[in-house]
RNA sequence: GGGAGUUUAGCUCAGCUGGUUCAGAGCAUCUGCCUUACAAGCAGAGGGUCACAGGUUCGAAUCCUGUAACUCCCA
């Protein structure tokens, strides 16, 4: 059939995904062969696939796919976590729309909206991985809220509770709002916002004086319990032990002294509400204070707050400061910088609040976590993310991992109405477990506790629950498969993820769940913004994918991603609209790419072919495969050092302008001509031999060209084809050549100079003290730069355009008249620069210190810098004096 | 407030343990070409005080100190 004369990707690429899953290539079990494993870091099952998923899981396939090439037993684990409160806010909203409330149905009714939810979006995202090539193996697909990964949480949890680790306890902790539930630290994003500071009067008890407190958060008065000044603030001395009232409520309450409060912000004086602030907590435990909690759990004013019960707390915020003002108790207002914590799923503002939750203790798992990544038990690329990772585990603070939310695993807590409280996997269990502390119970008398543990409490058991390490701790699977190999994920999840699958990994497996964990930066559009859903700045993938192909997209985001460094991806803007185009350029570099790969076939498959063996070949093949060789060493070192980015570029320069620009160039027939079969054979070989090299970064087009290469049997495909491996190679012929290349640049240059038609020919001469040394090349020199003689001659040659390569002096006859000024003035400049390089080196040698010091295999780098030099030197001050 | 990182060509980045006149690559730009594999192409060219100031060294983009700007993390 014919080849089309561009690319096309479409057909192609779908055309060889079924293909590969069908025959099972992406399909891994134990055998005898050394594995080579990666879990997918999960994916959340709200989402569709964006660039950061692209950017990660490129990366991905490429490391799998090259271990597959590379003989081993290559297993990419895929899968999705069920993200309790992105996915819960979606089920309320899909109820919603239905006109149905949550709190209308019951937990397992919800529940099954849940799961129905899921089964028809959870999937989109894996089938997007299918677009862009991902060579999953799909039989092991896992989602966080299956029965045996929720097994395992649970069996965790009992575990980690019996050890002590897991606690309940009443803690300062961050409410959401609005998904009314807890969060950790690490789900808190802290905003640097422009807030208003008011400074507020609260009356002395009986006196018609007063303190002024400042405040951004006035509406939480309704819960102070005191006023705090430090000690030896003379401003404040004689209050202590004073009363004052609490604006609007009346209350009266104390004045404490203590050394926290800073005497520099705001008045000096703090209000302390000890049910809304972590420091005020501290402080009212400290001295004894009553807390009041103002706030019900969706934000509002609760009954203890007196006034304004059931308003917002935003709302709440206006209306007291209006009431202040009206009250003469608000002094003044300020407008200040301050950070605001937001609820990274939901955007709401943050409240400090008091709650009873489950925590994990960290101070042990701590211990094996940091030793094992500081020693290199465990390798960061790159490497300075050790400093990060070792600056949160020396501060880490225990772990809140209950979630008001039904979307999840549900504690295995069970109370009594006594309050007494047992952990068991089962209602049965926890009656038993009762009895055993003396307590009779029946099955209506318990109840479980009400809370779903956080989704990071599940992700952190992945590596070794997706091959269910937990339910069957010994099994084939996960003896063979763990520790995985690498991770490869964004540095912002490396406390939510890379920290804590690291505690898991020594806490329930006495071993690290990975050996290298891979760090990609973060996607940015071209204003360097971070890109997300949010700001709309993010080009859609599969539109990208449709216009480029997945392969060039591939490359595109490979091409600008240094490991760990943020990644610009080149997306533009329209101008007038300020929309983000699904464009790049970068994109279309890779499948301008894959159009070249593409048409260096259509040169292949387009030749006539006769027997034999063309001789004249024989030193571009060579200098091909030598070339080849050294780079194949290179290529595999890049691996080892995680320099995927470079590497990518390097064959991209390899194939297009050593393969294509200069051997196809070399061994092409003249038009019309067959090709020897012994060429043609050698050079398929070496087009093969480069595909193998690409196919991990470039799957798609790799395949569909090696199968036109050949007949292929069903199976002998370049997904499961042996990588070319390196090889020694012949450093003096890779030279030669370069030394030929550097020739015929300078005879196009002239040509170009010189405005010669493509079809003018030309001669060259040129003098050596080696006339035989490049012999084997002037053949295709001749050809290359259409000169139809190429001879080495005693001495010089009149009226001939000069220069010189080491100490060999070319001369070329164009048959246009000699321009003898600018001729001059080309070697003259060229003097100049060898005589300034010269005398670098002379100031250098006759240098003793430099001498004396220098490694033995520097000095003798400079006398050959020299000697090379000065040969070169002579030759040019030779060919000015002839110009005279 | 504590910490990390970055700063090299118009843009995005290499430059690993100081040692070619070391200042590189890709893209973009400019010039000339529709030369039957490829105009999604070919052949060429120009472009930088390596943020700034000191220091160490025979030798510094590279090591040290300080300054500035930007980015991020943690509190």
């Amino acid at each position: 059939m014919e080849l089309t004369k561009n690319y096309e990707p479409k057909a192609i690429e779908n055309k060889w995904y079924s293909y590969w899953k069908d025959h099972g290539f992406f399909r891994s079990v134990p055998d005898e062969r050394e594995p080579f494993t990666i879990v997918i870091p999960p994916p959340n099952v709200t989402g569709v696939l964006h660039l950061g998923h692209m950017l990660n899981n490129t990366i991905q396939d490429v490391l799998i796919r090259k271990a597959r090439m590379s003989g081993k037993n290559a297993c990419w684990v895929p899968g999705t976590d069920h993200a309790s409160i992105a996915t819960e806010a979606k089920v309320v909203g899909m109820l919603r729309e239905r006109g149905i409330k949550k709190s209308d149905i019951s937990r397992e009714e919800f529940l099954k909206y849940a799961f129905e939810w899921k089964e028809k979006y959870g999937g989109i995202i894996l089938t997007q991985l299918e677009k862009l090539g991902a060579s999953c193996d799909w039989e092991r697909t896992r989602f966080t809220m299956e029965e045996d990964l929720s097994d395992a949480v649970l069996d965790a949890f009992i575990q980690l509770h019996k050890k002590g680790y897991v606690y309940r306890g009443l803690k300062m902790i961050n409410w959401d709002p609005s998904a009314k539930t807890t969060l950790s630290n690490e789900e808190v994003i802290h905003k640097e916002e422009k807030s208003k500071l008011f400074y507020i009067k609260y009356m002395l008890e009986d006196s018609d004086s007063f303190v002024s407190i400042a405040t951004t958060r006035p509406e939480t008065l309704l819960g102070d319990t005191a006023i705090c000044v430090h000690p030896s603030d003379i401003r404040y001395q004689q209050l202590h032990g004073k009363r004052v009232l609490v604006p609007l409520v009346n209350r009266l309450v104390k004045i404490i002294a203590d050394d926290y409060v800073e005497m520099e912000f705001g008045t000096g004086a703090l209000k302390v509400t000890p049910a809304h602030d972590t420091n005020d907590y501290e402080l009212g435990k400290k001295h004894g204070l009553e807390t009041i909690d103002m706030m019900n759990d969706d934000g509002t004013v609760s009954e203890a707050g007196q006034l304004y019960v059931g308003m917002d707390r935003m709302a709440c915020r206006k209306q007291i400061v209006k009431d202040l003002e009206l009250a003469g108790l608000l002094i003044k207002t300020e407008e200040i910088q301050n950070k605001i914590g937001y609820s990274e799923r939901t955007n709401v503002v943050v409240e400090p609040r008091l709650s009873l939750q489950w925590f994990v203790d960290m101070k042990e798992m701590v211990k094996p976590a940091l030793e094992h990544v500081m020693n290199d038990d465990i390798q960061f690329h790159p490497e300075r993310f050790k400093n990060t990772y070792k600056h949160w585990l020396d501060n880490i603070r225990d772990w809140p991992i209950s979630r008001q939310l039904w979307w999840g695993q549900q504690i295995p807590a069970w109370y009594t109405e006594d309050g007494a409280l047992v952990v068991a996997k089962t209602k049965q269990e926890a009656i038993l477990a009762f009895k055993e502390q003396g307590i009779e119970v029946h099955e209506n008398m318990i109840k479980q506790d009400e809370d779903v543990l956080d989704t990071w409490f599940s992700s952190w058991l992945w590596p070794i629950s997706v091959f269910d390490g937990f339910k069957d701790p010994n099994n084939a699977d996960i003896n063979y498969y763990y520790p995985t190999n690498v991770l490869v994920t964004g540095w912002d999840i490396i406390f939510f993820w890379v920290a804590r699958m690291i505690f898991a990994g020594y806490e329930f497996k006495d071993e690290k769940p990975f050996q290298h964990v891979y760090f990609t930066g973060m996607v940015r559009d071209l204003q360097r913004k971070k890109m997300s859903k949010s700001l709309g700045n993010s080009p859609d993938l599969l539109a990208l994918i449709d216009t480029y192909g997945a392969d060039g997209c591939r490359f595109g985001i490979l091409a600008c991603s240094p490991a760990g460094g943020d990644l610009i991806f080149d997306s533009p803007f329209d101008s007038k609209t300020k929309q983000v185009l699904n464009q790049s350029p970068l994109c279309e570099q890779g499948r301008n790419f894959c159009n070249k790969l593409w048409n260096a076939l259509r040169l292949l498959k387009g030749l006539e072919v006769v027997a034999g063996k063309n001789e004249e070949n024989a030193v571009a093949i060579d200098w091909m495969n030598q070339k080849l060789n050294k780079f194949a060493t290179h290529y595999h070192q890049s691996f080892e050092q995680f320099r995927l980015s470079e590497l990518l570029i390097d064959l991209y320069k390899f194939i297009w302008d050593d393969f294509c620009a200069w051997y196809l160039e070399m061994i092409k027939p003249i038009y019309q001509q067959p090709i020897d079969a012994y060429t043609l054979k050698e050079t398929i070989r070496i087009f093969e031999q480069l595909l193998s090299l690409l196919h991990p970064f470039m799957p798609f087009i790799t395949e569909e060209i090696w199968h036109e290469l050949g007949e292929r049997s069903e199976r002998d495909c370049m997904i499961v084809h042996p990588i070319l491996q390196g090889s020694s190679f012949d450093e003096h012929t890779i030279q030669l050549g370069e030394e030929v290349k550097e020739m015929i640049v300078s005879l196009r240059d002239i040509r170009a100079r010189s405005g010669l038609k493509n079809t003018a020919l030309i001669k060259t001469y040129f003098t050596s003290e080696e006339p035989e040394k490049h012999a084997a090349w002037h053949k295709k020199i001749m050809r290359l730069c259409n000169s139809e003689v190429f001879e080495c001659v005693a001495k010089e040659v009149a009226d001939a355009q000069t220069f010189v390569i080491k100490s060999n002096t070319y001369f070329v006859i164009t048959g246009i008249e000699l321009n003898v000024e600018h001729e001059r003035e080309k070697l003259q400049k060229e003097l100049t620069y060898v005589e300034g390089f010269l005398k670098s080196i002379h100031i250098k040698m006759s240098n003793e210190k430099f001498v004396n010091n220098a490694p033995a295999a520097v000095l003798e780098a400079e006398r050959k810098k020299l000697a090379d030099g000065e040969a070169k030197q002579k030759a040019l001050i030779e060919s000015l004096e002839k110009l005279q």
